[in-house]
DNA sequence: GCCGTTTTCGGCCCGACTGTTTTCAGTCG
């Protein structure tokens, strides 16, 4: 069984934490965190480069951590590892999970108190143990009490589909009640990652202390964590950590960058000018003590002889180096956007009329819209049998001939059988302007069987696109198992067009495996998988997930005009 | 542990805020 990319990146994460907690150098933890996070975002395995005997030519990986990987390819295990893990409990590495205890804290109270599991920790804390030890007060302990409530309560990250609605939401509060000269979300949030950690949102002001006032008392915020004049962090009602970072208005282009990370991306950055002679922090670019650049952005990327990078790409995932190039991506944007193909109407399990549904796209702009709604296998959302689907084709059809400025394209969502054939006949899918295929069952097959069910669903001909490619619900569901890399071949090989679904549940295919399959050649679709008139306003997070993944208006069919779209769907 | 058009050794991004402190360590991003 090969051992995939994002298992060795969980090898390595794990041994960072490990060590971390053992006090080891941190730059030693870093450039094992370093090697995960750069194996995480590679486009081609970890195994192939191994038998090629070039891992070590991957930047931040090493004579050391290159033999870890040999052992892991080779074994299956990692001695290393387990040596770690056996010289520190499971429960001890858990405590860095509460907020305010980082591995410092969790080492200590595990050595001088025994504590190696959150519940133990608590226990302490309500005892009043804590305050014995060296450099812990009952403050901390207090601090160390909300945070385990706060990990019960709401767990880890938020979607992104919950936290950009709100930190805009939160914007606008603010701009209403302080006195405020810019703001923008700021974070993973500006980076569009499909989970956000917490909220940071930047706000340029000459009177940061009403800023902060206003921020802490809007009605959302259930706690004050820190308040100062520039940075204030606090909890909300829902469980998200927000912060807010009030600069003067000549550093908002430094902040802004600064603040958006990641934070590798900065550390490469800086990296880059500590070369150059120059020092970047969130106030500017220095030569010195003489500032040269914080204004805005163009002006801090300019410093340094780059052009702006879009934030979707600052990952540290090889997008400076591009940058510095010339070589970046020219990015799809939501206006390249022609047409969704992806919706549902009332005669599946969609809430509108296909009617409504076409003046609501023509309304965006759009040039035309596909109607793609479920077949029969999928009984819990009134999927269509044969007969039915046609007598959608002919409501289209007439439709057409009514409606001006927006062209109504017939499809269907098929499904993928267990076995990989379709749920519907063949004849009657070859009618159809475009067939999408997905899988809406059998969701636990083994990886080879599912792997091989969606290749074979792909291998029809009269299949144009498939369907959310890896199934997964974030935050509530994995991906099935399936070989990303398989399924991207596959797709190149049959001519098969990638969804990209933009409902911010799934954002699927990942953002990963976009740029995987843009590396191979693949074409790929940005669809909302509306059931509602709004829903079509998701796009936004496909269009994200795409540029997270580096790809152009040129790999979406769905930024062609009306007769190129349709000359790929005839093939 | 990684890395090198100054280096194979000695660096490795930078700052805010808090709490427990008499000057700073820990955490966070």
């Amino acid at each position: 069984m090969p051992i995939s990319n994002a298992q060795i990146a969980q090898v390595f994460y794990r041994i960072a934490e490990l060590l971390d907690i053992k006090g080891e150098n941190p730059f030693r933890v870093r450039a094992y965190e370093k090697a995960a996070m750069v194996i995480e975002s590679l486009t081609e395995p970890v195994e192939k480069i191994y038998r090629e005997g070039r891992l070590t030519e991957i930047p931040g990986i090493g004579k050391s951590i290159a033999e870890k990987i040999a052992e892991l390819i080779e074994t299956g295990r990692l001695s290393y590892l387990e040596e770690l893990e056996a010289s520190i409990p499971a429960g001890v590495v858990e405590l860095l999970k509460i907020p305010e205890v980082g591995p410092k804290t969790a080492w200590l109270v595990y050595e001088k108190l025994g504590i190696k599991s959150i519940e133990e920790m608590e226990k302490a804390a309500r005892e009043g143990k804590l305050r014995q030890l060296p450099g812990l007060g009952p403050k901390t302990e207090e601090n160390i009490l909300k945070g385990i409530e706060r990990l019960r309560r709401f767990g880890e990250r938020v979607p992104l589909g919950i936290a950009l609605p709100f930190a805009r939401q939160v914007v606008e509060w603010l701009k209403e009640r302080a006195p405020i000269d810019k703001i923008e979300p700021a974070g993973s949030i500006r980076r569009r990652k499909e989970t956000i950690g917490d909220i940071d949102i930047l706000v340029t002001s000459t009177q940061p202390l009403e800023v902060m006032d206003a921020f802490v008392s809007l009605p959302v915020v259930r706690e004050v964590i820190a308040k100062g004049e520039t940075k204030t962090s606090v909890i909300t009602e829902m469980g998200i950590q927000m912060d807010v970072r009030v600069v003067e208005p000549d550093c908002f282009g430094a902040a802004l960058q600064y603040f958006t990370g990641s934070k590798e991306h900065n550390i490469h950055l800086r990296k880059i000018a500590q070369d150059m002679g120059l020092k970047i922090s969130e106030y500017g670019v220095f030569r010195g003590d003489e500032k040269i650049a914080g204004r805005t952005e163009e002006e801090v990327y300019g410093a340094l002889n780059l052009p702006w990078i879009p934030p979707e790409l600052r990952e540290d995932r090889g997008e400076i180096e591009a940058a510095a190039e010339g070589k970046l991506p020219k990015l799809v944007e939501i206006k390249d956007i022609r047409g969704d193909l992806h919706t549902h109407t009332k005669h599946s399990d969609g809430n509108f009329t296909i009617k409504e549904m076409a003046l609501a796209a023509k309304e965006m702009g759009y040039e035309y819209i596909g109607i793609a709604d479920h077949t029969k296998g999928l009984g819990v959302a009134a999927g269509q049998d044969e007969e039915e689907i046609l007598k959608e084709k002919e409501e289209i059809e007439k439709l057409n001939e009514e409606l001006e400025g927006i062209r109504v394209l017939a499809g269907v969502e098929v499904n993928i059988r267990m076995d990989g054939t379709l749920d519907i006949d063949e004849e009657v899918l070859e009618q159809l302007d475009f067939v999408i295929a997905s899988v809406h069952s059998a969701f636990k097959q083994p990886k080879e069987v599912m792997t091989e069910r969606i290749c074979k669903a792909m291998e029809r001909e009269v299949v144009d696109i498939l369907g959310h490619p890896t199934g997964r619900l974030i935050g509530k569901r994995d991906a099935y198992e399936v070989d990303g890399e398989i399924l991207i071949d596959e797709a190149v090989r049959t001519g098969t067009i990638l969804e990209i679904n933009a409902f911010p549940d799934r954002m699927d295919l990942p953002d990963i495996l976009c740029r995987a399959g843009k590396g191979k050649g693949a074409k790929f679709a940005i669809n909302t998988d509306a059931h509602s008139i709004d829903q079509l306003n998701l796009i936004e997070y496909g269009v994200s997930t795409a540029r997270r993944g580096w790809l152009e208006k040129e790999d979406i069919v769905n930024c062609l005009p009306l007769d190129e779209l349709l000359k790929i769907f005839r093939k």
